[in-house]
DNA sequence: GCATTTTTTGACCGGTTGGACAAAGGTTAG
DNA sequence: CTAACCTTTGTCCAACCGGTCAAAAAATGC
């Protein structure tokens, strides 16, 4: 039914991953709608019928995007688990997400925008993968909260904080910019972003 | 050199009005280059051409429409004054920002769409008027630290904080209501939110 | 060298989109 | 009734956009 499955040559993975890091520049800043072949094509320096040699479609260019992202996305989630100190556990997975806000801020535009738009392409994994792996750290958060290691709060609402605060720092960075002022610009601001947060969670959770 | 601006009609307003409406429930919904002026005109129940009579461009509709915006989402941060009590109004403050995003989603997705492009349309703005009120508000913030009245913190970041934590029930509702799974759907996640909110930064400051 | 396969490109196509325009239909004032 | 004005619509257009295709160019295998 389907034409032997050739494995990919050097050169075709080169290129392919050269049109993906065009396009994630390209949909980053102007969202999938917003963007053009041709936009990102020239981003990676080829003409239009020659990108659509690697890729069937836009719609196939996003989908690989999405793929990816979703797998590292998650992954300072799934480091977060059942450790001795839960404080310690809280601030390195506060870390590790304000890292990735500072380091992949493209990425973490992708995926805002996807979401804004209603989430029409990955509302299956945020049912099913991500609820679950959720779920999961949630109980043992409660774990936690039950041992009086903590204080008693809404686990789910406070792993949405976290995730609020820190990818505020990507999504809206132009406007954290705008309002710091051109004198505390410089990436100065993701660590006063991070002692804010220690304080903000670490302080509310200790109590 | 401009033709005498004769006031609008009654009728002109009404459908002004009408089209607005329409257009922030598209605009929000698909941003403003994944729209186009027929879904716009059909939503507002109207011809194309009928629509480009009432507004010259669509550039124009999303321009007002962001203009308004622009004014009630402000309000919030300027009724934030100097009280007796800062637990009282910070909690306020929060309580509103939070009720913002429950009752004006859209409102909330349209701006958040906007900064996500890069703010081209209303830089100006958040480098001046928005930037001078955060700096006001921020002093105020500071002045009840020296007085010892609540914990010693970055104002900003604590601004920040607020922004973010209270616009993800709007800007990311989908993904909300995916983790939180359809047993603890409903609006009952709004109340649970304050409750968790006001924990977090009152618990905090008031260390 | 030559044959075969892979890569690149210019030209093209059908559909969509923002917008112009003139004519038709309504409304209001005298 | 009629003249002036306001509102609505059908039609059209030029630009754009995603995607195809055949043919040229380059790389590869022998």
């Amino acid at each position: 039914m389907e034409t032997a499955a050739r494995p990919l040559t050097r050169i075709q993975q080169e290129k392919r991953e050269v049109i993906l890091e065009a396009a994630l520049d390209v949909f980053s800043a102007s969202g999938f709608r917003g963007s053009t072949i041709d936009q990102v094509a020239d981003a990676a320096g080829m003409s239009k019928p020659n990108l659509l040699y690697y890729f069937r479609s836009k719609e196939e260019i996003h989908a690989t995007l999405m793929e990816r992202l979703l797998h590292t996305w998650l992954a300072p989630l799934h480091e977060f688990d059942d450790g001795d100190d839960p404080i310690t556990e809280i601030r390195g997975y506060i870390r590790r997400k304000l890292e990735m806000a500072r380091d992949f801020p493209r990425e973490s535009r992708l995926f805002a925008n996807e979401i804004l738009q209603g989430a029409p392409r990955i509302m299956s994994l945020l049912e099913g993968e991500l609820k679950q792996l959720v779920d999961k750290k949630a109980r043992i958060i409660r774990k936690w909260m039950r041992a009086g290691k903590i204080a008693r709060t809404d686990p789910y609402h406070l792993i949405f904080a976290i995730w609020a605060t820190t990818q505020h720092y990507a999504d809206f960075d132009v406007q954290v910019r705008a309002v710091l002022g051109p004198d505390r610009d410089g990436e100065g601001r993701f660590e006063d972003a991070a002692r804010f947060l220690e304080q903000l969670f670490i302080g509310c959770l200790k109590a």
